[in-house]
DNA sequence: AGAGGGTGTTAGTGTATCCTAACATCGGGT
DNA sequence: ACCCGATGTTAGGATACACTAACACCCTCT
């Protein structure tokens, strides 16, 4: 039988398997190890018992792709993700920064009927508190989004996406809490210096500086108008 | 380390235990067998990791009982348990009959700070929808409480509780939402005869047979001044 | 007394997850 | 040409949970 429900392990790296392949990056068994925190030896046999069941495909140069049976069941686990995390702020009222982590737990005792529930009280949100596409809204990132790190100095920007690979440390996503580096905030880059390593950036009147690696995982809609203004 | 968190299957056991325990019943593998659906080794292998983990004892009679370890545990998965039913039916809509069910995948997503953020906003809830006093709160169940099926033709009483037993049985569950067997409605026994098994109540207007066993495991309060009421 | 049912147990299996220790590979860089 | 680091794999173990087959007990009812 393949056909039998995932367990809540196969359903954290469908999850992952996703988000990565989402955001484009290449998708591996070692990568994974890193991101579930266990052994290589460990994730490489879930991905090859995940290749016996038909849900990933895995092609001669290792990479790890979804097959239609692996997608469907992973925007189906997204969906649950992403809408936990709205349902844990909007009407719990957790933190935007504990929303990830709590939701990740949430996320496995939500039912197709519950899950549905969920969406009309929240009036059918089209993203998560971080800026994540919800599954099955139709929703999708929006192309015109730049990463925060290929920004100028003076250039404003309005803040739009914190990369799902980011919300695995709850730490920086206190700092970016703190910091109003969330979606619908606008920024202005101060420094950007690439030797550096460094972006310095200013929301709401306040620096925050970001490492450049954090930067290019934020991706932010450059405001146009906004070209050419740096007095002072 | 036997200070690592319950299992789902763990808390599940836990939370059988409790119940049975509480309402009165004598534990013993066997039962909880069925409860839990697995076959008899099984159970008892599961039972025995507990015993081994603290959770529970086993005298020489093979009845099981929750250490005070066990009964912490219990209660707390108990009280995630009955405020989830209390969440999903007051918040989310979701029917009596069915809660118990959903609750059941439900609880074992709710961290302690969710459940926090359910019980203020549930404004402090003392019993689940089928009357299981949450623990916590302070709530016991009322001494005064009878089993429906030790009341006699003519009596009148209050629907209080609902054994969790019967909670396993959605079908059951279904009859008795239709028929208004649900805590706060009142009820009026038109007929009793024990040699037949059945009991036949008037709940507001309509009539409602139940089994001698289930009306057993149904806890009402006797309303006394209808003492002497039936005329017509 | 003997048959049965309900229970408890042991033995033997199988799957999903997890780990450590080792070894195999490949692509660079020195 | 050689060594290294990242990756992939194999081997060998654990533990939790679940099952079937068998057998041991006890108590009751005939």
């Amino acid at each position: 039988m393949t056909s039998t429900q995932p367990t809540t392990t196969i359903e954290d790296y469908l999850q992952t398997i996703y988000s990565l392949q989402t955001e484009g990056e290449t998708v591996i068994s070692a990568r994974l190890a890193r991101w579930m925190r266990v052994t290589p030896p460990t994730a490489w046999a879930t991905v090859h018992r995940m290749e016996r069941d038909g849900l990933v495909a895995i092609d001669n140069k290792k990479v790890i792709r979804l097959t239609r049976r692996g997608l469907e069941l992973a925007e189906n686990v997204a969906r649950r993700h992403r809408l936990s995390e709205r349902f844990l702020t909007d009407i719990l009222g957790l933190g935007w920064a504990e929303a990830h982590e709590e939701a990740h737990r949430f996320e496995h005792g939500v039912s197709p009927r519950v899950e549905e529930r969920i969406f009309a009280i929240l009036n059918n949100p089209k993203t998560c508190p971080h800026g994540s596409p919800i599954p099955g809204t139709g929703a999708k990132l929006d192309p015109n989004l730049v990463p925060m790190a290929s920004l100028a100095p003076g250039d404003k920007a309005t803040v739009r996406f914190i990369s799902e690979e980011l919300e695995e440390d709850l730490e920086l996503l206190r700092y970016l809490e703190r910091g109003n580096v969330k979606p619908g905030h606008e920024i202005a880059v101060q420094e950007l210096v690439p030797s550096t390593g460094v972006v310095i950036i200013e929301t709401d009147g306040q620096s925050v500086s970001l490492g450049l690696a954090v930067a290019a995982k934020i991706r932010v809609l450059p405001l146009q108008p906004a070209k050419a203004g740096a007095a002072t």
